[in-house]
DNA sequence: TATATAAGTCAATATGGTTGATATAAATAG
DNA sequence: CTATTTATATCAACCATATTGACTTATATA
């Protein structure tokens, strides 16, 4: 039988830590970002583009959970930077394929290995077993994901 | 000598689980502030306040980092909710010593419960091993967290 | 040919943050 | 006792970012 407070004590404490490792975990990337006067949408646009490459401005619009004018300006920001290009479909030429041009592949590459090295500092600072307790963690607790999947934008990702 | 790419694999892994899990995590406060059309100001007073009751107005602007007409708003619905309490200071009636009500103690232990719920069933789901490692992974995050004390507000917390 | 669809844009509006200026009450310096 | 500083509280102007609605253009399809 296990002390009810001291059991609280500890969730408490692992509430905290979810909290302040998960702002260490994303903090880079919005500097990274920031610096060019940009913000969580155009990081997502090349996250999802990046992860998708070829979808649709409709599909993006699905995935991010935003209306078509609040994708459409950081959008052309990101066409106008060369980061993503839009090419019309071959089978439907209304449709606008999105993918990451060479610069575009670089910088989300450069935004998302910051967190990759982040990761892999800390597996490998404290050993498979811990690294495998946290993957296991992780995905029960991923798999209790509630969100619907045309996310209701309240609680914005990356 | 592990192969890059699927090193490389595993971390993109872990990077998408870790957004999810933070989604899975904060899916349930959420919920329940919006309900009364209350946002992640709220949570953060009320979290901040239950964990440092007594805490001065000004010391709560500097634990959110925002300025004192944005937390204002929050910080007044609270209290006509009878949720916070605010006494002046013995020694200096200028400052007001805020404070949780029985309600607000209530309302802000229903939140972090539902937190709480969630990680004491993935804890338990999957062995005390699992936990000590997940705890081991965050706490090194956590001690990356480069963010400054009083901080820039461009990356919300809670 | 008429209609529907994908993308892009303009306008009006709401929210939530910012800064600046000011008011009030209480503490403190001279 | 008076003057100044401090803690809190507002008011106003502004800005960024999101929303919805209406519309245009190009393309596809019935």
């Amino acid at each position: 039988m296990v002390d009810i407070n001291s059991q609280d004590e500890r969730l408490n404490a692992a509430m905290e830590l979810f909290y302040y490792a998960y702002r260490a975990f994303t903090a880079q990337p919005d500097t990274l970002l920031a610096a060019r006067g940009w913000g969580r949408v155009h990081h997502r646009v090349l996250y999802f583009v990046g992860r998708e490459p070829g979808l649709s401005v409709n599909t993006l619009i699905a995935r991010l959970g935003v209306s078509k004018q609040a994708l459409h300006g950081p959008l052309r920001d990101l066409q106008e930077a060369d980061l993503i290009v839009a090419t019309p479909a071959e089978q439907d030429k209304r449709v606008r394929c999105l993918s990451l041009s060479p610069a575009g592949a670089t910088l989300e590459n450069e935004i998302s290995s910051s967190q990759r090295v982040l990761l892999a500092t800390v597996f490998q600072d404290n050993g498979s077993d811990a690294a495998q307790g946290w993957q296991r963690i992780m995905t029960a607790l991923a798999a209790h994901d509630q969100s619907v999947s045309i996310c209701p934008n309240r609680r914005p990702p990356a």
